[in-house]
DNA sequence: ACAATAGTGTCTGTCAGACAATATACA
DNA sequence: TGTATATTGTCTGACAGACACTATTGT
């Protein structure tokens, strides 16, 4: 066994939705100290006797800190050192989740926007930043965004979002083109939208297999 | 502090290079049980005293257990469940190191290739597939494995290295198209070639600014 | 018919891959 | 000159981006 003082260990999570248009990312206020009271991202202890993996703990303080579900939840990276928490060498097993712009959280989370964050505690906001990129990398070559998206949406709404996430306008030709050539979604039939003073837009969802997977594309997608 | 029992935290480092035209990873004999004496990924519990961060830790493995400096080091995954490891709960934080083929490593050090490995202790075997993946993955938009090379080569050299790595030839003019956008390397000034009865070939060099970066590029390589 | 958005057709410049032509060594 | 590898030129099919045209709804 270890003849070395060990780290504490934690899983935090980047929860990401839409709202407003705008990329988000769920805070919480600290329970206890340091920093307690403070808006931060959600996260706590490993259970060893009741988290089987790190994901699983993830999945956990998902649903305990923030009372959400999400169809995409992966490792993002592990920030580890010695600086980060005063408290000693402290190891972060950082995640991030997609949630969909449609499901509410519980009342004690508060959305902010990603570019538009004040100072967070401990390495927090290095930590959103690097989701955030992952986010925006994965988006230019896979399905990623459509975790975002409600049940059923059309191909506008679903290109705004990529738009909003990317933060660039996308050529409404070339984005129908690749969503088509990835085979991704299905017509969500008879549900078209309600009645407008113009041609209604098809709606859609994504096929079943996506549903916790990504479509990848061996070019980019924008 | 922590009312759950507390994780253990190693670093595991998977170290590739080339040998004999294929790509293979350094293994060492495991020092303490359990699985003392079998052939596994070097790694080791992190110091708290002295590795500032992960990082730190993993190239202080590269040194202390292989013998070998590497221009190239990042964190992979952190595999972190309760079945890897018998005696608990665990985290290994792995990293993965690119080392030139004509570096030297320590005597303890055996090299095998990493399409042929046999099984491994704990879920090293799961660590070096998600290694070479990650690898093989960024070769195809990256300069990645110039960090294999030599100090200088010529670029049939490198085609070669690359499509060693992938797995698959690549078009010669497409290749050279592409490592002059990436602006990648230098002429080695002077060096050319052994005589042979042939026109000899240039030899390059990677430009400083891309001695421990990669460069990027926004369309695939191959 | 008009307005507004959805959806499709198509042109054009760019470029990856293929392949050929030229260059430069030594024998 | 012949052979072998390096390096560069160039043709062609594919396709991304641009843009316009058609489709479909309510007013």
């Amino acid at each position: 066994m270890p003849e070395h003082a060990q780290p504490i260990v934690t899983v935090d999570v980047v929860i990401l939705s839409l709202q407003d248009g705008a990329l988000n990312v769920a805070l919480v206020r600290r329970d206890h100290e340091p920093h307690a009271g403070d808006w931060s991202l959600p996260g706590g202890w490993v259970h060893a006797d009741q988290d089987a993996d790190a994901l699983a703990a993830a999945y956990r303080i998902l649903a305990a800190k923030a009372g959400l579900d999400s169809p995409y939840l992966e490792q993002l990276k592990t920030f580890a050192n010695r600086h980060r928490d005063a408290r000693g060498w402290s190891v972060s097993i950082a995640h991030y989740a997609l949630v969909p712009m449609t499901q509410a959280a519980a009342p004690q989370v508060k959305w902010r926007p990603v570019d538009d964050i004040g100072s967070l505690p401990f390495d927090h906001a290095e930590i959103l930043r690097t989701a955030v990129e992952r986010v925006r990398s994965k988006t230019a070559y896979s399905s990623l965004p459509v975790h975002l998206m409600p049940p059923t949406f059309t191909l506008t709404e679903l290109q705004r979002v990529y738009e909003q996430v990317l933060g660039m306008a996308l050529d409404k030709r070339t984005f129908r083109r690749r969503i088509e050539e990835l085979n991704l979604v299905e017509p969500a039939a008879a549900a078209r939208d309600a009645a407008a003073a113009h041609r209604p837009a098809q709606r859609y969802r994504v096929k079943r297999r996506f549903g916790k997977e990504l479509a990848m594309s061996d070019r980019n997608l924008v």
